[in-house]
RNA sequence: CGCGGGGUGGAGCAGUCCGGUAGCUCGUCAGGCUCAUAACCUGAAGGUCGUAGGUUCAAAUCCUACCCCCGCAACCA
């Protein structure tokens, strides 16, 4: 039976256009799904949008629609997302689908029988202007009386029954599993924030509200709807069939190998989460990652800035797989890092263009124009052409060790030491030269190269499906054969080979505007 | 007494947990090659590792104090 894995991205509101940032959590989830279904994992690859909640229910009225019409129409956005940055995600879940309701009622269920869930109620410092509630510190009293919040809001004191998440039962047993299993969160720095925050205690959870209708009804009570966070985890296990716990999705994919999320909502992830789950009976994800903020130019992006970048404008400027490749060889991916045009740049040029696709289109030359445009019979190999076959070898294992600890930056460096080390090869080896004085050991050196662009192009593919794609295309590489199993085998030779074309083009700065 | 991240050659970073030749990418300069997308290869210059003390045979790395930068309202990955 095929080993499987499972990986998840935040559900996104739908109330946000999708921007650079949704469009980098996904990719790196979408890396790691091609990774794993190339080296012979049975993969589930989740995402989706997260559609209930106040503000979607405002935003309907807002725009005159019903909030189903409403959120039928704007989920379209991520949807679009996922296809323009060629995502490869299994399902696209949503919050209002019918699934998800029966999913989270039952979690609901499980956790109440199990004393998890009371009817209290929830009072605080309400402001109407900024929808949310303050605490005690943020609120101030102004000079006439009235309090008011940070915002400069007023705030009044409000009360609404609610039920409640016994949270402040858990805090032992959460950190009993964070020591159990250490790779439960990461980064480590990020672990132990988390492990902080839950020595700290944890006071119990508001699940439900009453102040408005768009949400899941709470069973057997539908004045309550589901808050939404509580609503919006579910979606994790709805994905795998959950209630169904004996349906096969289930029992191969839960628990989830990977729920990648942005820093933000690390809390959500790491501790409410794994709690409703144990609380449930179920068992909590195997890792919650949660990556860095892109920082354009080293401002943190914002919509009252202005400076939030969309990933369709980059695609169209730089092109898919540069994009792809840049955002994660560029920043550490636990890290916040900035992005900018002369980094993407630098990456496109000297990374693609002039390493890796000079690369394939200087020895598919050579062996278009020496070879007959057919992969070259080699001859008996020397110490140079195995230290180059074993470092390209060497590469899945790295990457594999780096993409398991989602260090998408340094797998890819491995790789591009890899490119490094065959444009030294060619240079020592000089097969324009041995084209007059020993024919047979060009075509040695050929082939070898030959093979080891191959193996460039089939490790690539997860990060830069498209152009992998006509990196193999140009060695006849079969579809069928571009798996990582297929790094066992060797290069055939005799295969006739297309004229090759360059892959990757370099990006050429347009005259300034006049 | 707020919290967190950070200060390493021109730029961006690794190394700091587990002290012992300061490394990588880009840039700059010089040279080589000419197969290739003016690409590739080699070499060089350039850092008293924020400051001041301390521990040690030895500190970027451990300890103490201090200085500086960034983030910590909302939107939001």
């Amino acid at each position: 039976m095929a080993k499987s894995y499972y990986i998840t991205t935040p559900i996104y509101y739908v109330n946000d256009k999708p921007h650079i940032g949704h469009a980098y959590t996904t990719l790196a989830c979408d890396v790691l799904a091609r990774f794993k279904r190339l080296d012979g994992f049975d993969v589930m690859f989740l995402t989706g949008t997260d559609e209930h909640g106040q503000k979607v229910e405002k935003a309907a009225k807002a725009a005159g629609k019903s909030p189903q019409a409403f959120t039928d129409e704007v989920s379209q956005n991520f949807r679009r997302l996922a296809e323009d940055m060629n995502y490869s995600n299994d399902d696209f879940i949503r919050t209002t689908e019918p699934r998800h309701e029966k999913a989270v009622q039952e979690l609901w269920r499980r956790m109440k029988a199990n004393g998890d869930i009371y009817l209290g109620s929830y009072s605080g410092w309400y402001s109407v202007r900024d929808e949310a509630f303050y605490t005690d510190a943020e609120v101030s009293e102004r000079e006439d009386g009235q309090k008011v919040g940070p915002t400069g809001a007023e705030v009044e004191w409000v009360e609404e029954p609610s039920y409640f998440f016994r949270l402040s039962a858990w805090q032992d047993r959460l950190l009993q599993f964070y020591a159990d299993n250490p790779e439960s969160v990461g980064p480590e720095s990020r672990r132990n924030e988390v492990v902080a925050f839950v020595k700290s205690g944890l006071n119990d959870l508001s699940i439900s509200r009453t102040s408005f209708d768009w949400g899941i009804p709470v069973p057997d009570d539908p004045d309550h709807i589901v808050y939404v966070w509580f609503d919006a985890l579910i979606n994790y296990i709805t994905g795998v069939g959950y209630p169904d716990t004996d349906q096969a999705g289930f029992q191969a994919f839960w628990p989830a190998d990977v729920h990648m999320v942005g820093k933000d909502i690390l809390r959500f992830h790491a501790v409410f989460w794994p709690a409703f789950l144990m609380s449930a009976g179920v068992a909590p994800a195997q890792r919650v990652y949660a990556h860095g903020w892109l920082l354009n130019r080293g401002e943190k992006m914002s919509k009252s800035v202005g400076n939030v970048l969309s990933a369709d404008d980059l695609v169209a400027r730089y092109g898919l797989d540069q994009v792809r490749y840049y955002l994660l060889r560029e920043v550490p991916f636990g890290q916040d890092g900035y992005i900018s045009h002369e980094s993407m740049v630098g990456r496109i040029n000297s990374d693609l263009a002039n390493d890796l696709g000079n690369l394939a289109q200087r020895v598919l030359s050579m062996i278009n124009r020496n070879c007959a445009a057919a992969v070259p019979a080699p001859g008996p190999m020397d110490e140079a052409d195995e230290a180059l076959l074993a470092k390209v070898r060497g590469v899945l294992d790295e990457l594999r060790r780096e993409f398991d600890r989602q260090a998408f930056h340094r797998g890819l460096e491995a790789l591009w030491q890899a490119v490094g080390e065959a444009n030294r090869y060619v240079d020592a080896q000089a097969p324009w030269a041995l084209r007059k004085t020993d024919p047979d050991r060009m075509n040695t050196v050929l082939y070898v190269l030959a093979d080891v662009i191959r193996r460039l192009g089939i490790l690539v593919q997860p990060v830069m499906p498209g152009s992998a794609a006509g990196m193999l295309d140009q060695l006849a590489v079969p579809a069928e054969a571009r798996g990582f199993a297929d790094l066992e085998t060797a290069l055939g030779t005799g295969t006739a080979l297309p004229k090759p074309a360059p892959v990757f083009p370099r990006f050429v700065e347009e005259e300034a505007a006049q």
